[in-house]
DNA sequence: AAAGACATCAACCGCGGCCTG
DNA sequence: ACAGGCCGCGGTTGATGTCTT
C-alpha cells in the first residue's frame, strides 16, 4: 500500500505508509541488529525504506522489538494498568514500564477498547469518580480475587495471610519464554496491598475519597463497601471480568443505589 | 451465505520537549 | 537567545477480523 503525501519534494512523494510487508521487517530488523536502536530518520535513509523515521521507530518498539509480547493481557496484568492509571492517568508510556514486553500502544488499546467501553456501558465518565470507585472497589479486589484463586488452584497454600506472598509467587511464576517477568513483582505487592485495603475499609481515612456511594458518612461508607464487595465477590462469574453479563451485573448494582 | 455491526489493533498524525549548532 | 531537526508521547484513524442477524 502507497499513498502520496501533500509535501512536495521527490522524498516525501515516495513515503510509502499502511502496514508494513514482511520484506520491510527484515531490512528494519537486520539493520537494527546490527546498528542498534535510534537515529531513526537514518535508519529510514540508510536502510533504503521509503518510511518516515517515525514509522521505523514505530514499527520496531510494538512488533519487531525482541521480547515485545502482544495479546492475552493476564489478570495480573490489567490489574496493574488500572492501579497505575488511577495514579497516573494516561501516561501510557510511563505504565508500559511496569508491564515488560507490553508496550504502551498495547496498554493504551487495551484501555480504549475494555474501560473506556465498560464505562460508555456503564453511563459513567472513565474519569469520574463514580467510575474509578468502582474499578478500585469492585473490579480490582474482584480480579485479585480470581489471581487469588488462580494461585491457590497451583499450591496448596490458601490461608488469608499468605495472599500477598502467593499473588507475587504467582506473578513471578508467569515469565515468558525469554524470562522475562510479566509483572514487576514490586510493584504488584503494592497494588495487591492496596486493594486488599479495599477488603479492610477501616485502614482508610474515614474521610477517604474513595466513596462507592459519592459522599456518605464513613460509617454507611463501610457498610456499603462491605455490601459492594460481598456482592462483587459473589456476583461475577467467568474467566473474564469485562463481560456483559458482569456489567449488567454492576449497571443493576448502580441503579438500586441511585448511583447513576 | 451474505451483509451489516461491532471489536480490536496496527499505524499515522500533531504537538511539545530536548538537543545542537 | 533562538531556530531547526529529531524524538517520544498521546490521540485518532482505518483496516481487518469476528459476531450477529
Amino acid at each position: 500500500m502507497e499513498r502520496s503525501l501533500s509535501g512536495s519534494s521527490e522524498e516525501e512523494m515516495s513515503i510509502t505508509k499502511g502496514p508494513w510487508t514482511e520484506e520491510e521487517d527484515s531490512v528494519l530488523f537486520n539493520y537494527i541488529t546490527v546498528h542498534g536502536e535510534g537515529h531513526w530518520n537514518s535508519v529510514a535513509r540508510y536502510t533504503g525504506l521509503k518510511r518516515t523515521g517515525k514509522s521505523c521507530r514505530l514499527r520496531w518498539l510494538n512488533y519487531l522489538r525482541p521480547n515485545v509480547r502482544r495479546g492475552n493481557i493476564t489478570l495480573e496484568e490489567q490489574l496493574l494498568i488500572l492501579d497505575l492509571h488511577s495514579r497516573w492517568g494516561n501516561r501510557w508510556s510511563k505504565i508500559a514500564e511496569h508491564l515488560p514486553g507490553r508496550t504502551d500502544n498495547e496498554i493504551k488499546n487495551y484501555w480504549r477498547t475494555r474501560v473506556v467501553k465498560q464505562a460508555k456501558q456503564l453511563k459513567c465518565e472513565v474519569n469520574s469518580k463514580q467510575f474509578r470507585d468502582t474499578l478500585r472497589f469492585v473490579w480490582m479486589p474482584r480480579m485479585l480475587e480470581r489471581i487469588q484463586a488462580q494461585a491457590s488452584s497451583s499450591s496448596s497454600s490458601s490461608s488469608g495471610q499468605a495472599h500477598q506472598t502467593t499473588l507475587i509467587s504467582n506473578a513471578q511464576a508467569h515469565s515468558d519464554p525469554c524470562g522475562v517477568m510479566t509483572t514487576n513483582p514490586s510493584l504488584l505487592s503494592e497494588v495487591s496491598s492496596s486493594a486488599l485495603d479495599a477488603h479492610a475499609p477501616s485502614l482508610y481515612d474515614s474521610s477517604a475519597s474513595y466513596n462507592l456511594m459519592g459522599g456518605g458518612s464513613s460509617s454507611s461508607y463501610s457498610a456499603e463497601y462491605c455490601y459492594y464487595s460481598d456482592i462483587a465477590g459473589n456476583g461475577f462469574g467467568g474467566s473474564d471480568l469485562w463481560t456483559d453479563e458482569n456489567i449488567c451485573f454492576l449497571q443493576q448494582l448502580l441503579a438500586d443505589h441511585d448511583l447513576s
